[in-house]
DNA sequence: TATTTTCGTGCAAACGATTGCATTAGTGGT
DNA sequence: ACCACTAATGCAATCGTTTGCACGAAAATA
């Protein structure tokens, strides 16, 4: 059987309210009696029943995270361990416990959801993916239940807080790095186009072609589903054109990984006939063969800052809504693109 | 505020206890309150009340996760994200949520557990590593709460359930595997000692070399903190010797990347100067240059398979002590050992 | 028709905490 | 010695469910 707060009132003589007060650290409770009470709590082995608790005071203490569907590889990436980290130590430094759902169909994933707020089982929510169109989201936002997005939410950012890198603008700097080391034919290689990630990485390396008065060829921008094909028929459709590209900006390491693979097999070297730059930084990239050149995004500041916000939030100490954190990032270079070669 | 059972009992004209049982599908009440029941509920939008439910039935339908503390980068390898893949599709099936518990230290994460275990958070637990000398593991067995490992636990591997690989023979495998393409010269470079898979996989190296008569060199068998240094200087090491090898075990594929990234910065040609073969044949295996061979051991199944002997115990099914699950591997012939090249 | 079964519901007591309000004891001022 | 006031603690209601038991009505049996 459980201890309870009365087994605990009972050995240290003092009414169950008491020892409430106790776990609470009341200043209306005298200093010995604190003692005294703590002394019993640890004799009994005393812990709170959370249930128990979460159901007087109508707190959780508990965050939940919302992850795509599992049916998805996405989430083989290793880019999700690393958010999850960066929340998980925010949450556990602010006595935050972490409740995550996933579910194979999208639809399962929205139930998740909805019988975790709706039931009371969290806080507030992280939702740990943007798509467009979603039905989390709006949800979410209906209920008025504290929540935040990493990445971009695609409609409505305004209302809603969120905590993202800027990858406008990672997409114009390493386009404009590419054109630096002298390069003029880019090509960028993404992944899925109804991410908002996607979306914003080509934005940018549309803007520094612009910039840099380089004509923007269509036939240069290929998306390709990652996980199945690993980016090779993208890779190939390139260089079956005309003019094949020098270089190319990829839209994440992983699918890099898989381009610098193809491109391996089909005799083509990296960095000497063709340039590779990436995003996230993920510690693979570190490991590559070629190393690659990549963009530090932070993720785990990311996770953190999410989690931070939500926090805020919670307590009601956030602006009413819609926050927006940016990420910084940076360049990574190592030999991928070649010129500053290790 | 909340739509409570009651609220949903008087629409209904019914008792809360009625509708508690509608809830439960109970074959005591009437087809025909059923229907009128449910209705009510879906149009006042009622979820039951999470907390109150545990705290009346003293059961949560949520399992708790325990993971390797978060301040070492261990959490980085996508092993982790696929054996929650795993846990979480079978967790989903039986309608059980999950919970999870980090700590930047070893001290946190234990306590973490406890409290996740006595304030009755979690109906079982499912803990993700393996470690020579744990704690936590101690703690659950003590209090005879419903728990089960991912990998071998250390000690007393008699008494609880764990679902693993064999490493044991996989290691002998591969070993066996490049002798058969010739190689005498075969190396070992494993993670952490003190993890019971490295211990494993080392051990069947070691059997299957002496199976084959050749001798085993300690100088052959090197290990690294992974994540820091990438293995680079337990290559650099083994390429120092005498005679150094011409293969080599990896005992992981993010170590095996290190391993190759070393190589390849030495000019040293995998695999036609130095054949290379690892374990889990994660994601990036395949992308990899060259591919790597590796051995496949279904690291979503020991997630499933564990979260299914959970499962059993929690609903007392389960044999008392000690249930024992290994889920077969298998190796994955791609190029990092030359032999049958694509 | 009287009596027992069965069936469907409702009552009320848990589950283990929190918290507003009442109560008591202790202090100091007059 | 009396009163007012503060400080420390206890009482009891509450949070939203579940569940053993009691109860009445209808159906089955004699």
């Amino acid at each position: 059987m459980q201890v309870t707060i009365k087994d605990v009132a009972r050995e240290a003589n003092v009414a169950p309210s008491t020892v409430s007060r106790v776990i609470a650290n009341s200043p209306r409770i005298s200093q010995k009696t604190k003692e005294r009470v703590r002394q019993a709590m640890e004799e009994l082995g005393y812990y709170p029943n959370v249930h128990a608790r979460s159901l007087a005071n109508r707190t959780t203490q508990a965050i939940g995270l919302v992850m795509p569907s599992a049916a998805t590889k996405t989430l083989q990436n290793p880019f999700f361990s690393e958010v999850i980290r960066g929340i998980s130590t925010k949450a556990h430094q602010n006595g935050y416990s972490l409740y995550m759902t996933t579910g194979v169909s999208e639809e399962e994933v929205y139930e998740g959801v909805v019988s975790m707020v709706q039931g009371r089982r969290v806080d507030g929510v992280v939702v740990l993916y943007s798509r467009t169109d979603d039905k989390v989201v709006q949800f979410l936002q209906d209920s008025k239940f504290p929540f935040v997005v990493v990445g971009k939410p695609f409609s409505d950012s305004s209302h809603v807080t969120y905590v993202d890198t800027d990858n406008y603008l990672a997409g114009r700097e390493v386009t404009k790095y590419l054109h630096q080391l002298g390069h003029e034919c880019i090509a960028f290689v993404g992944g899925s186009q109804d991410l908002a990630v996607t979306q914003e990485r080509v934005g940018g390396y549309k803007t520094a072609l612009m910039e840099e008065g380089i004509p923007i060829h269509d036939s240069y921008i290929v998306s390709a589903p990652f996980m199945t094909t690993g980016g090779a028929d993208a890779v190939k459709r390139l260089m079956s054109l005309e003019h094949p590209p020098t270089a190319v900006v990829v839209s994440d390491d992983m699918m890099a990984l898989g381009v610098m693979s193809t491109l391996n097999e089909m005799e083509i070297s990296v960095p000497n006939q063709m340039a590779v730059v990436s995003f996230n930084n993920l510690f693979i990239a570190e490991f590559s063969s070629p190393p690659l050149t990549s963009v530090e995004i932070n993720i785990f500041g990311l996770g953190f800052e999410a989690t931070n916000c939500l926090i805020e939030q919670i307590n009601e100490e956030a602006t009413p809504y819609g926050k927006r954190v940016i990420v910084p990032h940076y360049l990574v270079v190592r030999q991928s693109c070649g010129g500053t070669a290790k």
